[in-house]
DNA sequence: CTGAAAGCGCTTACAG
DNA sequence: CTGAAAGCGCTTACAG
């Protein structure tokens, strides 16, 4: 293994005149410099992180940890996972992922150890057990997702309210007068999901102020049980002219549902989704949605991460940044046809 | 910040006594031991991750190394990383994720600094190009895909040969005597995705030899294009009975296309898919399939790096493991109608 | 069974 | 502009 010491030796200089040439922290001579910078390519050195996290108390990597739920769409996981490792690459930050079920202790692991210098946390939920460590935590983090508690936290997170009112507004402006939600089961909900309600709850609230009828269905995660849900859903309330999806596995079944009734969207059905883009390429759905924003947000949310573990960021002021939703139109909806 | 200092002096020992009462890398008095372990739970005291790196030369944590491509199905990444991750975590490892598009210059970085004691590489080509500076590396390695030179690692993936073969036996052995395969698209092959045409060559050996007809199209990834490309093989192929589907997005849309058809399978048409659990349960693909192990895989693979790394494994052989296919019946096989 | 000391490879005041 | 030295927090021979 190479050493700074190796650096030096073969520069001629001191290891301390070597570490300050790579560091750049003080005035070295033009020819030291070009020594020391040879020396460091032709023996191929590279610092050792070890060495030099326990020196300057800084890891340069963060730690991102997932939290998964069975009855969650897990693959769009990835979309945030992506957004953020990659950000933190190129801020000069390596990412420790973790995934284990007991996030907090995880996390007070982790922290206590020094192995980061900072957190994001993924799919914080309504009442996260992760927040109290993370308070405690020497390190700062920023979360993905609101909990019901934000002061002393950084937050990012896609405006559920807001995508709730849109989707009512953007069909009620159309004319359309009865429509039904999808949202995702209600135990996600149960467990601190409470992006769930922030968007049947904002849009149940614009459609009592526009005088628009709303039915809310809790569906299920998974085939086949959605596809039945949303068969019952629409024989329940065969007047319903716009479908409003807070649930991936419904807009992954609704294709096969429609066809299967003889339905057309949006001739016969408007719909609008709430899903990222990327899972609408893959999975080829052709309906109108709402990006989740994935990758944006861990982009944000690693952006002022690492703002505050630099000490750029104002210390005590924290921002909850809720990103507006926009409906990508993907051409499912319309005016509804008369009957 | 609480040190083994701390501990030391409140437990009235040396500071080596103290390190050695936590390894237990030497007998310690029963009762040195006990005011050790209060002091460390009085004081809250978890090693410096760094110092310890710095001592001993081991980080405890594995790099898991992705590659993600446009055309491939990004989704399904995630039961690979997860596999790999809480088995990690369950040895003792944590994991440094890296998404990084130059994965060769991240692994010589990641590896030269001493940041992790092993690699795990996932999704490798025919002709990966972070093979080379693994095999130069420090570190040990476990490949998860086979690549087109095995020699010196160990690797891990599904036998997509054997696959290529299963689906072809079990649909000729239900009387089946014209079938077609869809494959991810050409180019997935191109730039080293030779799982591809593992699957796809055995395949039609297989079908040579016993006599069956076998048409092979690379499908596109992604919706409408895919949706198309299963219309025109079905025009162009009218007498085919069995579909074998080397293609997520091709499964994905495969029920659009049957229904649009007024196809139902197994009636009018057989289906095996090869892709994971994860993804059928996820998108209702009511199609049997050949489970791609993700997370069998990622275990396994991580089980053997860690053998590497605390020095288990036979130093001079290596392993090629090729997990045997197996078909989960979900009811998509029958014997072909006589129309 | 226990302690004093060296050393892992860096960075950074302190001196000059 | 440069060097010698201390220190980051561990582990582990070396002595007893």
């Amino acid at each position: 293994m190479v050493t700074i010491g190796d650096v030096a030796r073969a520069a001629g200089v001191s290891r301390s005149t070597a570490s300050y040439a790579l560091s750049g922290k003080r005035s070295i001579s033009a020819d030291v410099r070009r020594k020391v910078e040879d020396a460091v390519r032709e023996l191929g050195y590279t610092p050792n992180a070890g060495a030099r996290a326990l020196a300057t108390s800084r890891t340069n990597v963060i730690a991102l940890l997932g939290q998964f739920f069975d009855d969650e769409f897990a693959p769009a996981m990835l979309q945030y996972i992506l957004g953020i490792t990659n950000r933190a690459r190129a801020l000069g930050y390596d990412t420790l992922f973790v995934s284990e079920d007991d996030g907090a202790s995880a996390l007070r692991r982790i922290s206590d150890s020094r192995m980061v210098d900072g957190f994001v946390l993924l799919n914080v939920s309504e009442r996260d057990e992760r927040l109290e460590p993370l308070r405690t935590a020497a390190q700062p983090g920023a979360l993905v997702g609101l909990p019901g508690e934000t002061d002393g936290f950084d937050v990012f997170d896609l405006d559920f309210a807001a995508a709730g009112r849109l989707m009512v507004e953007r069909l009620h402006d159309l004319g359309h007068r009865e429509l039904a939600l999808v949202s995702q089961p209600e135990h996600v909900l149960e467990r601190g999901g409470a992006y769930v309600s922030r968007l049947a709850d904002a849009a149940r609230d614009r459609a009592d102020e526009l005088g628009v009828r709303l039915h809310h269905l809790f569906g299920a995660s998974g085939q086949p049980e959605i596809g039945r849900d949303l068969h019952a859903l629409l024989d329940a309330h065969p007047d319903v002219t716009g479908l409003l999806l807070n649930n991936e596995a419904a807009a992954a079944a609704l294709p096969t549902v429609l066809q299967s009734r003889g339905l057309a969207s949006p001739d016969d059905l408007s719909v609008i989704g709430r899903y990222s883009d990327d899972f609408a390429r893959t999975f080829s759905l052709p309906f109108s949605a709402i990006d989740s924003a994935a990758d944006e947000l861990g982009r944000r949310a690693v952006e002022h991460l690492v703002s505050r573990i630099t000490g750029t960021a104002d210390a005590d002021t924290y921002v909850v940044d809720l990103i507006a939703p926009v409906i990508d139109d993907r051409g499912s909806i319309a005016a509804p046809s008369r009957k």
